[in-house]
DNA sequence: GAAAATCGAAAAGTATACATTATAACTGAA
DNA sequence: TTCAGTTATAATGTATACTTTTCGATTTTC
C-alpha cells in the first residue's frame, strides 16, 4: 500500500478501534487530512477501505460515520462467522497438512503458556496466537474467497475495540476447545471438525455476551 | 452514487462484461479516463470499487488488470454460493413472510411463461425474474451481511459474462427446483429448504460446466 | 557474453484548486 | 407562528498539476 494511503487508514481505523472516535461520529474529509497529516485524496482511498471494512458506513449523501453497531448486527457477524468458520475447520479436515497440524500445535501450545499456572494472563500473546490459529485453518480450507469473507468477519472494530475478558472456565473451556478441533482435524473428520468449530465460535459469541454485560452494567453504576 | 464515478464504473463494468476489455488486461488510468470521457480521478474510485466487487484484481504495485478467473476459482464460488444459498434458505424457511412467498409464486410463474410451452426462452426475463427469485429469499433470510456476501458471489463477470444455455431439459429441472423450494419454505422445513436450494446451485455449476465445455469445442473448431 | 547498474519514460500516488450538491438557517408570506 | 422558499455555507465530487515509484531498456563493466 502507498504510503499516505496507508498512514490515514492506519490512524483513522485505530482511532475507531480506540474509542477516539466515536459510533456514530461523522467524519469530515478534512478534519480526517488534517488529522492524519495528509492531504484529502489519500484519506478518501482510506475510507473507501474502512467502508469495505465495515469500520465506517456511508449514509444518505456520501457523508461517512464511524459504524455503530447494534447487539443485532453483532450476533448476526458471530452466526456467520460460526457457519463459515465451521465449514472451514470441515474442509481443512479433509486437506491440511502434516506441517499445518504440526504449527496448529505450537500456537496452542503458547496459547497455554500464555494464559499459565498461575491465573495471569498475557492477553496480547494470547490473541496473536489464537488469530494465528484460526488462520491455519482458514488457509487450510483452501478458498482465497472463503478466507477473504472469514476476515471481513473477524476484524469488526467492535470485537477488537472490546476487552474480552475471558474467565478462568472460560479460557480453559477454549483452549479445550482447540485441543478439540486440533483432534478432528489429525482425525480428518470433517464432521467432528465443524461441529467443534461451530461450538467454539458459539461459546466465544455467549463470552462476549457476558463482556458487554458486564460493561454496561459497569457504566450504569458509574 | 456520484455521476462521473457511476459513469466510470458502469463503463468499465460492461466492458469486463462484453469482452472488449479482456481478462488479464492492463487497465490504466489515464485510458480508462479518456473512454469513460471523465478525469483520472473518479476512475481510481470506480477501480476500488470493480475490485472490491472482483471484477478487476491489483497485481504486485498497484497495477490494475481484468480479473482472469481460472476454473478453479469459478468453482470454488459456485460451491462457496451453494453453501451460503443454502443457509440462507433454510434461515428463510423459519421466517418468510405470507407476501413475500407470494412474490415468489408470482416471479415463479413469470419464469415458466418466459420458457413458454414452444420452446423459445426470452433470456432476458428469465434472468431477471431467476434473479428476483433468489434475492427474494435471501432477504427473507433476514442477514444484511448474508445478502451483501452472496451479493459479491452472484454477480461475477465470469458467469454474466457466459451465455448460460439451458438445454429445455435443463430448463424443466431448475423450474422444478423453484418449485420445490417454494414448497419446502411454505411447509417452514428448513432442512428440505436448505437440501433443494443447495441441489439447485450445484445444478447451475453442472449447467455452466457444459456451456463453458461447448464454448471450448467451438473455440477449438474455428 | 552476461550481469548489474543507471537512466528514462510511463504509470500510479498525492496535493490542491475548483465545481457541485446538500443541509441548515434565515426571511418573508400566509 | 409556521411553513415554504431562497440563499449561504460547508461538505463532497471532480479535474489537473505535480511527485514518486516502478519497469524496461540500454550501456558499461567484469
Amino acid at each position: 500500500m502507498s504510503k499516505a494511503k496507508e498512514k490515514a487508514y492506519s490512524r483513522i481505523r485505530a482511532g475507531i478501534v480506540s474509542g477516539e472516535l466515536a459510533p456514530g461520529q461523522h467524519l469530515k474529509e478534512e478534519e480526517l487530512a488534517e488529522l492524519c497529516d495528509v492531504s484529502r485524496t489519500p484519506v478518501r482511498e482510506a475510507l473507501r477501505q474502512l467502508e469495505s471494512d465495515d469500520f465506517v458506513e456511508r449514509r444518505d449523501n456520501q457523508r461517512v460515520f464511524v459504524a455503530n453497531w447494534t447487539d443485532a448486527e453483532i450476533d448476526d457477524v458471530f452466526v456467520l462467522r460460526a457457519m463459515l468458520e465451521g465449514y472451514a475447520a470441515g474442509r481443512a479436515a479433509q486437506s491440511i497438512s502434516a506441517d499445518a497440524l504440526a504449527a496448529l500445535t505450537t500456537h496452542h501450545l503458547s496459547i497455554v503458556d500464555a494464559v499459565g499456572p498461575n491465573g495471569r494472563i498475557d492477553h496480547d500473546v494470547f490473541m496473536q496466537h489464537n488469530r494465528a490459529f484460526h488462520n491455519i485453518i482458514i488457509e487450510a480450507a483452501g478458498s482465497q474467497r472463503l478466507a477473504i469473507m472469514l476476515q471481513r468477519l473477524v476484524e469488526q472494530p467492535v470485537v477488537l475495540r472490546t476487552l474480552v475478558s475471558y474467565s478462568a472456565r472460560d479460557l480453559h473451556r477454549s483452549i479445550e476447545q482447540h485441543a478439540e478441533i486440533i483432534d478432528a482435524l489429525e482425525a480428518g473428520d470433517a464432521v467432528w471438525a465443524t461441529a467443534a468449530m461451530t461450538g467454539h465460535i458459539h461459546h466465544a459469541q455467549r463470552v462476549f455476551h457476558r463482556a458487554q454485560a458486564a460493561d454496561a452494567s459497569q457504566i450504569a453504576a458509574q
